[in-house]
DNA sequence: ACCTGAACACCGTTCAAGT
DNA sequence: ACCTGAACACCGTTCAAGT
């Protein structure tokens, strides 16, 4: 194996990686482009090429953690595509799940200081979306969701595995009673929901 | 005026202050322990007999922050208290607003990197918490949440706000329709444990 | 196109010394 | 008890120069 010579195309991969474990085990603030560089074994400046400033590298980091989480989403309803509320849970859980290993990676994702995001992390933001959206659409197909709500329903249900995400991460709630409460929230909308389109005919 | 003796005993909370302005202004990156002590007109090294470290002058800010919003909240449930249902709207609102005006503040509040915090932080967030269970206790008396489930129905509430709060500061939902959503999730709740109580007889 | 290495301004933190 | 000021190690960012 080559000492040095490592990086011909291949360090913005080995700088993510890197930066999405740090900050899995230390947090955004020990997130440093010079110690990242050091750890691949290039200058200080190399990074420079590949992210122009450590925002950038940030946003590049929270688009990763978008697309990953999109796929797993979607990955969890398939999986339990059997029965609808249950393929409903799973992703409710693989929402907190993600919350709960990278909590730091997903504050990045909806930081608040979202100033001028790059057309990629938005599209990489709609993307999870898309996800959502696609599910709870299955839910109109399985006649458990009235259609006219759909839309304000899924950003309703995305706000709730947020919201208790950001509980258990934040370590207010228990993991476990985090993972309870996904069941009893959705159990809530399947009945919110229904006993709604019931009161319209 | 006086052009330097200021701060006997008020640094602290100047400090705080001006912290807390920059923080709604330019968010927590741009938060320097230095620039704040020029700014007040002291040495670089005078915050130090009041916060160990940046990260004791965050935890203060994120205390400020929460009995501000557990007073706001109290306040909006006070000043609608006449029809429990609205009085629930106004406390949404409120929190709503608490997050778009001060998102930066909420986010530390909440950070997944909560590490050891200090044990008036941690009473400062469960009166927060205290607050909301207050209210939706409220809803008990009123007759609208069965008494077995109100714990989880207050911290689904609390998820569900804090939820689409992130989503709104994060911009990925506007002002408006985050309004509008805390009102849709308020009437999805009251009529799922309605319906859930209801089903229990 | 990608990387090096010096340079600059700015930090957080520590600590002996002052009042 | 509170503040000063020097010192240290560490950053992000810029940029001319190399390959």
């Amino acid at each position: 194996m080559p000492e040095r010579p490592f990086h011909h195309g291949s360090l913005r991969t080995v700088l993510l990686d890197e930066a999405e474990k740090v900050l899995r085990e230390r947090g955004v603030d020990a997130l440093s482009l010079r110690e990242l560089a050091r750890d691949a074994g290039v200058s200080h400046g190399a990074p420079r090429s590949h992210f122009i400033d450590r925002k950038a590298l940030l946003d590049a980091l929270a688009e990763r953690g978008f697309n990953r989480m999109a796929a797993e989403m979607r990955g969890a309803a398939d999986r339990e595509s059997s029965d609808y509320a249950q393929s409903l849970r799973a992703c409710g859980h693989a929402y907190l799940n993600f919350a709960v290993k990278d909590s730091a990676l997903l504050d990045l994702m909806f930081a608040a200081k979202m100033d001028d995001p790059p057309d990629s992390l938005i599209a990489s933001a709609e993307g999870l979306f898309g996800a959502i959206s696609d599910i709870m659409g299955a839910g109109v197909a399985a006649g458990v969701f009235p259609e006219q709500s759909i839309e304000r329903l899924t950003i309703l249900m995305s706000a709730t595995m947020q919201g208790l995400s950001t509980f258990v991460a934040a370590r207010r709630v228990d993991t476990a009673l985090g993972s309870a409460l996904i069941d009893d929230a959705i159990a809530l909308f399947l009945r919110g929901a229904s006993a709604k389109s019931e009161s319209h005919t």
